[in-house]
DNA sequence: AGCAACCCGAAGTTTAGCTTCGTTAAACCC
DNA sequence: GGGTTTAACGAAGCTAAACTTCGGGTTGCT
């Protein structure tokens, strides 16, 4: 139903890489922190699919940041 | 599995509320862009689902603003 | 060689986003 | 009063997308 593959969750998921790396996190330990798997981490960063909205806001949790934050692509 | 109802979605409800306001479309236009049912952008705008990434983006795109503004919730 | 961190598919499961019913209500018009 | 528009609200079912579980592969570091 989305045969163009999503561009937002890719931007999402480049800019979440980028703040897990600023925290020092490893995928494995914000997936533990999350409660979801590494390879879930790792999909999202890839941009195979972005996070429901509840695991987003546990991710913000986890990052110690805010929703908007994780959706600010180009310069600020 | 998620005992206490997430606040995030409350916000951005509200949030998506503002901004389809100013845009001057009613939830059933707002609906009919985005290719959902008016039920789901009321669900959406009352926090009792947030949007998939997908249908995220397109609404991004149906209230010509960014994914960011949307999680925008104090002041800017 | 070993380990750590991560990429990458594919196939399966689950959940939460979404739909379809229906009801209710407020605000506006005639 | 009746009629229309807009949106809140519940419940029950469906489906797409998130998520998991397997496996293998790569890079870099010691």
């Amino acid at each position: 139903m989305t045969p163009e593959s999503s561009s937002l969750k890719k931007q999402f998921g480049k800019r979440l890489q980028q703040v897990r790396g600023v925290s020092g996190l490893t995928q494995e330990e914000l997936a533990e922190k999350v409660g979801l798997t590494i390879e879930s981490i790792s999909n999202m960063e890839r941009g195979i699919h972005g996070p429901s909205f509840d695991n987003l806001e546990k991710i913000v949790a986890a990052l110690n940041v805010s929703a908007k934050s994780l959706f600010e692509f180009d310069g600020i």
